[in-house]
DNA sequence: TTAGTTAGTTGCAAAAAATAAATAAGTATC
DNA sequence: GATACTTATTTATTTTTTGCAACTAACTAA
């Protein structure tokens, strides 16, 4: 059957750090088609309830998967008659960024489970093109952070320098340096340290710092 | 009125070099809404002719400035229920470049003017939200040459590395170093000299390159 | 006290980028 | 034919950025 109209989806890639790790949310489709298949959340346009695209993603992410998210960034844009077997669609592929803190742990109404996996290798056949969808969001946060945007929104407000690099080095699946990646965040000024405020371990106390009020990743 | 489904259109900014200056194509709507409005060519997405939105967008170059372009790069995607008067809108913005001499001197159909402008200062209140799309193409394309790609698109097929230099300069906005650009473009290795054959004029004569087989912009 | 651990800084060499200068190869003019 | 002029192309020099290693700081644990 051929829609007249194109079916219009909004679909995120949420990232997370799991013990210095990133992961990406995947869910196990629930309904037709490709259900039972993994797949990116991804939610149906709804134009009487969404202003924009980044709602119905927005939607389809507290939908399925009880999370909330403020800040998204526009991946790119699918099309085509032959990616989803109901017809011509469009999806728009967003990502976001969520501190590991705010993991959800329950599955939203028509999801039969969500699970978050390693972004390269998930161990999963996923439905449609999503395969490609993934690998592109993957793609653009690296490049941002490798550019020199730091990814605070994986982090507590509240979090010190190492805690900062480890996840870019997740991120961009390599070690950096430590007195150049310093440089780098002076530079920025992007970060305030909390006066007075420490992590305490088995070593000299870490500074904690945070985002500057109006912060834009 | 609000419609049920929301309407799907793809929009090109196309840029070209006149007079070693960058320009974009505006046409004056010649239909409603905002009919006698200039606007980024945009065409309604055909589910039934279009295999994808990037096919949407070459149509409506076609039809409306009768310019065929190869070389499309997505800029980002648009959408909200009042950025178009017709409803709920999903806008797909394109950026293409064309050599000079491809400049097109006729109006397709239903256009009623086709003009060169200057993309920063074009002197036309745009209509829609078309101001903001040529922005953010025209703030790609910076990024994208500013990273290190050749925008060999905006030229004939042979050209000197001056020529070259020039168009980066006209997308860049400021004056490049000859050296290090000619530094960067032996890295890149994306062009090889045409043996024997030069532009000559009141000076040493200026090797004539082309780009290589599989060259993408 | 001492060893161990991570935080944070400093110094330097290598690499890269920006700037300047020199050389090359032609045309136009005297 | 010599000289001036113009732009192409390369070479040299300086400055800035980056990568690496070492060093000091400040704590805990034994």
């Amino acid at each position: 059957m051929q829609l007249l109209f194109p079916l219009v989806t909004a679909d995120i890639a949420l990232f997370t750090l799991i013990h210095q790790r990133l992961q990406v949310l995947l869910v196990q489709r629930a309904e037709s088609p490709s259900s039972g298949e993994w797949a990116l959340p991804s939610g149906i346009l709804k134009p009487e309830e969404d202003d924009r695209l980044e709602d119905t993603a927005k939607r389809a992410l507290r939908t399925k998967t009880n999370v909330d998210v403020r800040q998204l960034d526009q991946v790119a844009t699918f099309s085509g008659a032959t990616r989803d077997p109901r017809g011509w669609s469009i999806s728009t592929v967003f990502f976001a960024l969520l501190p590991s803190d705010q993991v959800p742990a329950v599955a939203g109404i028509r999801t039969e489970a969500i699970q978050w996996c390693d972004p390269e290798h998930h161990g999963h056949v996923l439905a449609f093109d999503h395969a490609q969808l993934l690998d592109q969001a993957l793609r653009q946060l690296r490049d941002k952070v490798g550019r020199g945007a730091l990814p605070l929104h994986l982090l507590s407000t509240h979090f010190t320098l190492t805690d900062l690099q480890r996840a870019c080095e997740a991120i961009s699946g390599r070690t950096l340096d430590k007195a150049a990646f310093r440089r780098q965040i002076k530079d920025s000024s992007a970060l305030v340290a909390v006066e007075g405020e420490f992590v305490r371990g088995a070593q000299r106390p870490a500074q904690v710092y945070q985002a500057i009020t109006d912060f834009v990743f």
